[in-house]
DNA sequence: TTTCCGGCTGATT
DNA sequence: GAATCAGCCGGAA
């Protein structure tokens, strides 16, 4: 262990785990806080790591910006669950898997 | 170090 | 909001 800060993958696990309950984020505002914006693709690639696994992240919490459950391959079936824990939580979810983000996206201030 | 791949994003349409 | 194309970025092999 080099790095006396966090790798990219822990602060994108921190920044999700900051999101409130009934409330979602997009993967290029996790990146960014995450310290790179473009790197949105990373956080999907991290998510995947902890979806399954870990249970203290709140990785169904995270959308695309167009409020599609963007869930591919290996995750394809927790895609499902994604759903229902947003439901549960109070976001509307659409059958084809679409949120209403307009509403549920969470406020992100740049300090 | 180079190569590849992936729960994406922005600009257009 | 939805579909298509091209560009970015970090991690694993």
């Amino acid at each position: 262990m080099q790095n006396k800060e966090l790798s990219f993958k822990e602060k994108v696990i921190d920044v999700v785990k900051s999101i409130p309950r009934g409330k979602v984020l997009n993967y290029g505002s996790v990146a960014a806080i995450s310290g790179s914006p473009r790197a949105s693709r990373q956080v999907g690639s991290i998510l995947t790591g902890i979806s399954g696994e870990n249970r203290e992240v709140p990785w169904w919490r995270v959308v695309n910006k167009a409020g599609y459950l963007s869930i591919r391959g290996k995750l394809y079936d927790a895609k499902e669950l994604q759903m229902k824990l947003l439901i549960d939580e109070g976001v509307e979810v659409s059958k084809d898997y679409y949120i209403d983000m307009r509403k549920y996206k969470m406020n992100v201030n740049f300090s």
